[in-house]
DNA sequence: CTATTATATGATTATAATCGAATATAATAA
DNA sequence: TTATTATATTCGATTATAATCATATAATAG
């Protein structure tokens, strides 16, 4: 692990927004998109810099792809498990995120019909 | 805890060095200067980001302004202790940083000769 | 095949972070 | 008092990071 680079990826509030969700589940850059309310190319990129880091995974099914914790290396590494579990919940914008994230596992929504309709999101 | 603030201030690699000295030992920024063998305005501003970040108090004693960790929110937040006592060391740089640091201590230099001759630390 | 869709990336601009040099400030010593 | 010293801060320049829009790519559906 490039310590220096983790910590760089560490250093903004959307890539911790990412990583506290997918710390729930998998998830793929569309569903990420819309449960953050940021833009695809902003998702996109910010995903990256967590790949590169070493951070996350990504996993190709049909057209979309999907993002998941690189587990092994949180818990081989006490702090970043410490730092998902005690810490970014506690901040405001993770707690919005959890309730657009559960009101969309409600929802009858998926990657394939996410795109005509997120009003159920843009709602919270 | 400000958490992003605190990321943010992570994030550098000389801030990380100055957390990893001071978790040996209080320092002054002439101390600090010599024994990262960064300028003094650069150590002054990575003091002085870590400070807002609460991560580390300092004390002025005569002309020296000594800093030290703020150990009460370290021990407060898991994920901080675990990446000064588990992480940080592995940096190459911070154990170069300590090998300077062990000579100082080991050497007649203080505060108030450090600026005479700091040829020792040079050496390293 | 063509059309559509999700994602990634290029290009540009905007914003933020960092740096070294010089200066300001404040403490001390003479 | 003045001179010296340690630290903080200002300045200007540079670099790094982020954001947005447009386009490219690749997968799929028809």
């Amino acid at each position: 692990m490039d310590l220096m680079k983790v910590l760089k990826a560490l250093s903004h509030q959307n890539r911790i927004r990412i990583l506290n969700l997918l710390q729930k589940q998998q998830l793929c850059v569309c569903e990420i998109e819309n449960i953050m309310q940021i833009n695809q190319s902003n998702a996109s990129r910010h995903l990256n810099k967590l790949k590169q880091a070493g951070l996350i995974y990504s996993n190709q099914a049909a057209h979309w792809v999907y993002y998941y914790l690189n587990n092994k290396l949180i818990a081989e590494h006490t702090f970043l498990n410490n730092l998902f579990t005690e810490e970014t919940l506690n901040l405001e914008i993770c707690q919005l995120d959890e309730l657009r994230l559960q009101k969309y596992n409600k929802s009858n929504l998926t990657c394939v019909n996410l795109s005509n309709d997120t009003s159920i999101l843009d709602k919270i």
